[in-house]
DNA sequence: TTTT
DNA sequence: TTTT
């Protein structure tokens, strides 16, 4: 199904707590932030000068719903998944765009902190920690997409189709 | 000089012919303009539908002066980088950002085209192929940044140091 | 369904056609022998010395199919798969160990020959190629596994299932 | 320096501590065992079964100062390296091969085990933790190759040059 | 031989 | 804006 190359592979921690949205349908459609750190010799001072980047993560399908449970802010996690830019309209008219790292099911999210309290693939919910609502949702049901949510508007780009355009983001500015 | 990882692998064809510029101290820097392929089904139709993803690709040292010599529009590439998102202020005092693939000492360029012509490892600059001047200004020489090009304001990121803020692009939207 | 990351990503070319075998089930099996170039300074002598590095590949399913098809020994290609090592027995009893590159659904295969005589994505079977009589043979369809084949043996590995014991090779050492 | 692409990448736990020599130039060479699990659905029980698949990791130069150093039995770690298949007798005198990941200054290892004690990025030797005699001699130094390890015969291969063969194994079967 |  |  493709006649090209388009891969990302990230290892780094998130910078908040992920944002999971529901589609219509119900899918998990889940956004991190994930900074992956580099230091670099600085050519004047001789000085190791650490460097932050910053990636913006959207996540589709069965891995968006683990993600969205069981990562938190500080979280390392590894990710492989495809560049994709996406236009959209600032509050000025002008177009702008954003290149985003999608996992859906030809991805992988692997979690990559162990043991205790931060997560890793243990069943249930840990305690002490924020509960979201519609976490549990099963993917295709109709009461996922809550209060709060109907700003959805991503289908299920499962096995190739793509996400539908976004009207509706919290703010203008999705990065 | 890592604590995590930043990688990106590409395999697609060249929109349009490579932009090279010189930094001060007359390194190259290369811009491309890449597409990779991919189709996906879509749900309603059940139509495979292609999918076309433009990614924006900046070469530093060695590899730039190969991309710049050999590459062309139409050329098949593949691509080894890290992803890089750059602020820049748009005509109306609004920050934009543009994410990029950043080639450099760590990263790789291969070129896909095998037949004649179009490039491949062969040594020396094939014949009827539109010449850039600076082409073979050596890196580090005072010759290389000519007029048009002081522009430059890359640092070459060898290993590691990063490349300076630009700010006298052609225009005022790069991507 | 991992809790660990195996990723190989190859491009090189074909030593020899592919071998296709084909399971019980009328599954192609595609073996492939691919070698990278890489080329070194000799520490001595300052020279650049060439050093090629062969790959053992094996593709499962529908990638399977096309890479029967259209590659032939020359071929350039994209590989991604995973790491697996197989044990088996040698003449003498004793175990021998061969790691293969598996490229199953979740892996990816892309021509990178484009235009002309050598392949691509183009339909339908050159002419002037050594046909291979099972070649187009239906997975899942019985006639498959003809005389020579029934040595197959694999299960496909595809999301999960796993390849069967390989009992009857065609020699005692498969790499 | 390649015409070709051979990329690894792997992220498991070492089944045993790391195995550290020295070349006669000093040079630390260290071997990992690595698992990476997956599990995959029998197709007869519908069954998610488990399946390790090990690999054999070597490193050199700093990076395999750091493993050595750092990483233990159960570490999990990142690594990025290039597949080598290296031929060697057996005590009957046939060739075997033995393919390994190798991760040289083109490669990549990240220590993925963020708890205190285990390792991490902290400067010095964590208390408690077996220290192994030579591990602190700078490279190129000619103390480095105690007893033991005059076994050595590994070239530093850093960008480019090769391990040259290697003659003296503590055991026949390297794998 | 690891890990969850 | 590329390619098949």
């Amino acid at each position: 199904m493709a006649r090209g190359v388009n891969k990302v592979i990230l290892i780094g921690n998130l910078g908040q707590d992920p944002e999971t949205r529901y589609t219509p349908n119900g899918n998990a459609v889940v956004n991190l932030n994930l900074a992956t750190d580099e230091s670099y010799k600085d050519r004047q001072t001789g000085q190791l000068v650490p460097k932050t980047e910053w990636h913006r993560i959207v996540l589709f399908g069965k891995v968006a719903e683990v993600a969205g449970q069981y990562l938190r802010k500080g979280s390392k996690v590894y990710i492989e998944g495809k560049l994709q830019t996406r236009k959209w309209q600032g509050q000025d008219g002008q177009d702008r765009y954003t290149t985003e790292v999608v996992v859906d099911i030809n991805g992988q999210m692997q979690m990559l902190d162990s043991r205790g309290g931060e997560g890793g693939m243990s069943q249930g919910a840990p305690a002490g920690r924020p509960q979201q609502s519609n976490y549990n949702a099963p993917a295709g049901q109709q009461n996922a997409p809550a209060q709060g949510q109907q700003s959805g508007g991503y289908n299920q780009p499962s096995q190739g189709s793509m996400p539908e355009p976004v009207d509706d983001f919290d703010d203008d500015i999705p990065f």
